[in-house]
RNA sequence: GGGAGCGUGCCGGAAUUGGUAGACGGACUCGACUCAAAAUCGAGCGCCUUCGGGCAUGUGGGUUCGAGUCCCACCGCUCCCACCA
């Protein structure tokens, strides 16, 4: 600590967080009516109370950017929050008796000191938390907005039920295996009365918005075009017939994107749920058709919609007319027509569809071709369905017409026989946002017998959560429990009415956070307009894949909602989107046992054993979690390096938006590099060389490049002046484009290498404004050590014309040797 | 099954977008300094070589004066969605 000449950042970095918190440097700047802020937002993290390295990972990528946005000379808002709401908080409640609220604020707390040790630039005073009531008071005005816009209803539904956390799950919420995203548990399923949010009726905007987003990965905009699921093609309607072939006057609706194949549909198919089941059974296949239902009922979303099962029905006796050939066909129950997409039934095409293929094999049910290949007379068709294009055969007046042609022929032949329409389908259901859990946001509904569901008025919010709560783990949420704070009058009436016990998901919450920071301290509204105007759509947003579908499309569809609200103008929330990879630990695994091995057990690396048995282990690299053992503690890596290392470290190791393999050697190599710098410009102090010997001085500049002749520098003044306006360039490109930090902080390296060597020989003008260049480049990236190298530079005591009290006030070079200008001095590296 | 993407040394990854492949870093080897170690500094580091060079970017073709980069086929890997009618 004592030695001024070792890099010891222990020493400095506390000191500089410090000073730039006092200057208020990271405050965000008032804008001027109509000027252009810079928006920096990292995806908000749950305050679980630790810090990991995807966290870090995140937040500095973040803050390189607002940095150098604030270096280029902009105004930046770079603002941080929390999403406070969740289970954690509440099993924690449960297991440890710990008040969820309580809990909460203290991870919060020591999540803030954490993060506060990576000198990010964020301006706290914006900060907001989820859990607050002055937060969440909005959270559900804006509910209410939607209740008004008649884009919030409730609705019975078989929902999602996790039997571990005894609650309801949205669909996304149902990862592929059927098992819940958080406990893991086989999701059942039962029935409730549910509000959901109508995102279907934003389906098709949030689609054809997806184009203009580009400044998106592709492959997110994909995701999310897929998850919507578009698909055109008919609904079509099959009239129910007695046996003596009179109509019963009830029609059953299919959805088809084939109605080209309509002349080749052998049976029906429902979906066991389907509302006509009951009424249309016969008496003779009513027990089976009940023990089916059940059966089906009992089966988890994965068992149902597993591909390679076999798939199963029973024929329900009853039997419906073909609207386009008058054939009589039987209809059928089975588990592979899901109740919830399109209208729950299907009419069965065993030639031309691979599912209704197998089925009708199953069942001896018949097989009519109506499609063959194009330019063939024969017959493609063989033990499988031929689901390619081609032209119809044994379709009456439609034969011979390709596919393409028949599709819209028949569709329209149907709408003038009114058997049917075109009709657009997506995959997309409306957002379910019940949860009977404790900690979320309380929905602001009141249930009055005479008056149904109403609003609570406006200036009663918020609806707070109540904090005297008993967490037993079991059976309904503890609100529901809690008679004192059910029971209300209903607002309208005033008869005695109960409060709405279910919370909102917690993706409601994150669905507008990022408007709230525009404005955080508002307490008549959630945000006024022209402060979220200023500064939304956000520029840059940076977090993690996993919220490529939920959060950005749920924050989308907000954001379009509020703007036909006439509540922000912005009709996208996010005009760039970096979605950086995941950080990966060293794991050992014995692949025996299939135990993961912490690596303090593993005596030798390059022969890793099972501290036990001695069998040789499995090495490689995976997502760093608890369970596995091969996470890394940034607070330990910041105690022995420094946020400096740890934060060039991260960005140089690979590209931002690529899963990043921790070693701990190539940190160790990160923090040589520093030293090497620091080394650097003590060399230069040795030789007396500071800050104004160049940029303090102008004219000193000029009359060196004078004295030198241009054009005919001495070879160190070229080179070094060479090397400065390459890295220049390189860095800028790698930061204008793709946020390419791994490439920029590898410029920045060969920058000093090749410095090195020539300080010594060169010009004091260029050696000085060389060193100027250096420090500046490194400032969004090694803020810290950027800042002590300034100072010990003279940089703040040179009489430099801009009086900097840090080197953030310094202009960021251009990418052309040209500009690289700081006010009225002319930095060296103009001339290639 | 549908979609997106990727394949370059021992490893993470570069390659001015069609122009000297392997930047930068790690690991490793040798040397200097040291009683020694660490740190630091210097050198080497794709393969073969008769030291002239030759061969190399998953495999096989193609376009081009020129291909890691563009086109076709194949092999392998990753991620997302998936009985969505």
């Amino acid at each position: 600590m004592s030695d001024p000449s070792r890099y010891q950042p222990q020493a400095i970095e506390a000191n500089w967080q410090r000073a730039w918190q006092e200057q208020g440097l990271h405050d965000t700047p008032e804008l001027e009516p109509g000027e252009q802020g810079f928006y920096a937002l990292s995806m908000f993290p749950y305050p679980s109370g630790n810090l990991h390295m995807g966290h870090v990972r995140n937040y500095v990528i973040t803050d390189v950017v607002a940095r150098v946005q604030r270096l280029r000379g902009r105004k930046v808002l770079h603002p941080m929050g929390w999403d406070a709401f969740g289970l954690p908080a509440e099993n924690a409640a449960i297991e440890r008796g710990v008040d969820p609220g309580v809990w909460t604020d203290q991870n919060i707390a020591s999540m803030r000191r954490q993060l506060d040790q990576l000198g990010l630039s964020i301006d706290w005073q914006r900060e907001v938390a989820t859990c607050h009531s002055d937060y969440y008071r909005w959270t559900q005005w804006l509910f209410l907005q939607f209740f008004e816009a008649g884009l919030a209803y409730r609705k019975e539904a078989t929902v999602n039920w996790d039997p571990i956390d005894q609650t309801v799950l949205a669909n996304e919420q149902v990862d592929g295996d059927g098992r819940s995203w958080r406990s893991g548990a086989l999701v059942e399923k039962r029935k409730l009365r549910q509000w959901f949010l109508k995102i279907t009726d934003y389906a098709q905007a949030l689609l054809d918005d997806l184009d203009g987003l580009e400044g998106w990965p592709e492959r997110v905009r994909t995701m999310q075009a897929n998850w919507i699921g578009r698909s055109t093609g008919a609904e079509l309607q099959f009239a129910v017939v007695n046996d003596d072939g009179t109509d019963t006057g009830e029609q059953i609706t299919v959805f088809t994107t084939r109605p080209d194949t309509i002349f080749g549909a052998t049976y029906v198919v429902l979906a066991p749920e389907h509302a006509l089941v009951p009424s249309l059974t016969g008496a003779p296949q009513r027990l089976a058709v009940e023990a089916f239902c059940d059966l089906v009922s009992r089966q988890s979303e994965q068992d149902r919609t597993a591909e390679d099962k076999p798939k199963r029905g029973v024929p329900i006796g009853a039997q419906v007319r073909n609207p386009a050939n008058g054939a009589l066909m039987p209809i059928w129950i089975a588990d592979y027509v899901l109740a919830d997409y399109g209208t729950g039934a299907v009419m069965g095409v065993p030639a031309h569809d691979q599912r209704d293929f197998l089925f009708a094999r199953q069942y001896e049910l018949p097989v009519q071709q109506v499609i063959i290949p194009e330019g063939s007379d024969e017959h493609a068709f063989e033990g499988g369905a031929w689901t390619e294009a081609g032209v119809l055969i044994h379709s009456g007046r439609f034969d011979g017409l390709t596919t393409t042609k028949a599709k819209a022929a028949i569709t329209a032949a149907a709408e003038a026989e009114g058997w049917g329409r075109e009709r657009v389908q997506f995959r997309l259901r409306d957002w379910l946002i019940s949860r009977q859990r404790y900690w979320g946001c309380p929905i602001p509904v009141i249930h009055c017998d005479s008056c149904g569901a109403v609003p609570v008025p406006t200036e009663q919010l918020p609806v707070e959560l109540p904090r005297d709560v008993a967490f037993t783990g079991k059976g309904a949420s503890p609100l529901a429990q809690l008679e004192s704070w059910v029971q209300v009058a209903c607002p309208c009436c005033g008869k005695p009415a109960r409060r709405e016990t279910d919370t909102m998901d917690t993706f409601m919450c994150s669905s507008w956070y990022f408007l709230r920071y525009s404005d955080p301290t508002n307490n008549q509204l959630p945000f006024s307009r022209d402060a979220v105007d200023s500064w939304l759509p956000v520029d840059q947003y940076v977090g993690g894949i996993e919220h490529a579908i939920l959060h950005l499309l749920y924050s989308r569809f907000f954001t379009k909602v509020l703007r036909d609200r006439q509540l922000l103008s912005c009709g996208e929330p996010f005009t760039k989107l970096l979605t950086q990879g995941m950080v990966q630990g060293v794991t050992y695994k014995n692949p025996h046992t299939g135990k993961y091995i912490p690596p303090s057990e593993v005596a030798d690396a390059d022969d890793p054993r099972d501290p036990v048995s001695g069998e040789p282990l499995e090495t490689f690299f995976e997502k760093m979690s608890k369970s596995k053992y091969n996470g890394v503690d940034p607070a330990q890596v910041i105690d022995r390096y420094g946020a400096d290392t740890a934060r060039m470290f991260i960005l140089f190791k690979a590209p931002p938006e690529k899963d990043l393999e921790w070693d701990d050697a190539d940190v160790e190599g990160q923090f040589r590099f520093l030293q090497r710098i620091w080394r650097l410009v003590d060399t230069a102090l040795e030789r007396g060389l500071t800050l104004a010997d160049g940029a303090g001085s102008a004219a000193a500049v000029r009359a060196a490049l004078a004295a030198a002749g241009a054009d005919n520098l001495p070879p160190e003044d070229a080179d070094l002046r060479r090397a400065v306006h390459t890295a220049i360039a390189a860095i800028s490109e790698d930061l204008d484009g793709d946020y390419q930090f791994n490439t920029a902080v590898s410029e920045l390296m060969k920058l000093s290498n090749a410095m090195a060597p020539l300080l010594a020989d060169c010009h004091p003008v260029f050696a000085a404004e060389a060193l100027r260049t250096l420090v500046v480049l490194l400032a969004p990236f090694a803020p810290h050590l950027a800042e002590e190298l300034w100072q010990k530079l003279g940089g703040r005591t040179s009489g430099d014309s801009l009086n900097a009290t840090s080197v953030h006030r310094q202009r960021w070079p251009e990418a052309d040797g040209s500009a690289l200008v700081r006010d009225t001095v002319p930095l060296v590296i103009q001339i290639k």
